[in-house]
DNA sequence: TAGGTGACTTTACACAGTGTCAATTGACAC
DNA sequence: GTGTCAATTGACACTGTGTAAAGTCACCTA
């Protein structure tokens, strides 16, 4: 188990993520990885087929140190569906600094190759299950906007919380992440959540 | 002004938006375009400093024959705020795909190419100018939404009316362009526009 | 102590795509 | 004819990924 070939190879996914988290996803390169890990170019080969799977590799491995199961659980446990909404977008809000690096990194190979795409493809389907849950626990309550099928609440909540949203909203608009929860918070809330008047007119 | 390089010029920025819109932006190399122009690649490289120069030219040269500006007019004459927004979400939502395909490939280009990430910038800091008159409009009607500041709530809707998320509903969760303007403009009315009652408990 | 094994190293190379360079062709103009 | 300009061909540099082969070094075991 604490054999060195497995030291290596952690050793490796450690690098990797923080390579990746201080160079914003951009321009890591195998070789960059490899130096970073004390290692040659080669011997990442010797652990990794491809640049690919280094990266989804990387992907489970910081999962595992995050604990994503662990963080989610308060909007589990969310008794109405605002509050379920609510929390989920805190709860992914604050986790993607954290994986920003790996997850642009993804987000960037997707384009090229086929496996990175499939990957990064079912992170973001486990993602919209969430949405999914935070927009049915809205229209069990009747809380879901009228204008709204549960389907398609789902597909927009779904895009409003991508990655990519994340990043112009910090990166170009220069929002922290505190403001980003707040304000997705507020437009999630606004967009999606029935208001008492709304109700009446129905 | 018809000599044969202004030509042969134009043909290749024809069939570069041509070739770039018939494969969604992705995979489309020098050779592609200049075989699709009946020139050698070398000769694209005459006419052509680069593949980001010819991005860029190709982006102008949509623009000139879409009339952006033209299909602005509509928006710009709105008489209300809650107009404007409606319309420019539909005059934006009707415009992305015919420039999608161009517009993937520069954005792609932008993660490698600093000169592709100013251009685009630069077209959607244009965009922003749209997105931030409709949200002065609604302000000035005293229908922005009381927990929206003007430049947050621009930042917002800029960020809602990005590319990537046209292209998460329309590719990946099957909306058509119609559902699109739709979709969006109901998010955003609900989003950014006061409603009776709110106004109410201010 | 000899032989084997496994992790890693170095060197070299194939491949794709961008971009450069030089020599050449063919047409048109004066 | 000579100059010029568009375009052609062919060769090559460069970057980054991935493959392959040969060698080093430490550790384990008979």
């Amino acid at each position: 188990m604490s054999s060195p070939v497995v030291q290596t190879r952690t050793r490796i996914l450690r690098e990797t993520v923080r390579v990746l988290e201080q160079h914003g996803g951009r321009g890591v390169r195998m070789g960059d990885v490899a130096t970073a890990a004390g290692i040659s170019r080669q011997a990442v080969y010797l652990h990794f087929p491809s640049r690919t799977e280094l990266l989804v590799a990387a992907t489970r491995y910081l999962d595992e140190v995050l604990d994503v199961d662990g963080r989610l659980a308060p909007s589990r446990a969310a008794k109405t569906g605002v509050e379920r909404l609510a929390l989920y977008i805190e709860c992914w809000g604050n986790y993607i600094p954290d994986i920003y690096g790996v997850a642009k990194a993804l987000l960037l190979a997707q384009e090229k190759d086929e496996a990175a795409a499939a990957a990064w493809n079912d992170r973001m389907l486990a993602m919209k299950d969430g949405c999914r849950a935070a927009i049915a626990a809205l229209d069990r309550d009747r809380t879901l906007a009228p204008e709204w099928k549960p389907k398609d609440a789902t597909d927009a909540l779904w895009t409003l919380l991508a990655v990519q949203n994340w990043e112009n909203l910090t990166q170009t608009c220069g929002w922290s992440t505190q403001k980003y929860v707040k304000g997705m918070n507020a437009l999630a809330k606004r967009a999606f959540v029935a208001t008492r008047c709304q109700d009446e007119n129905e």
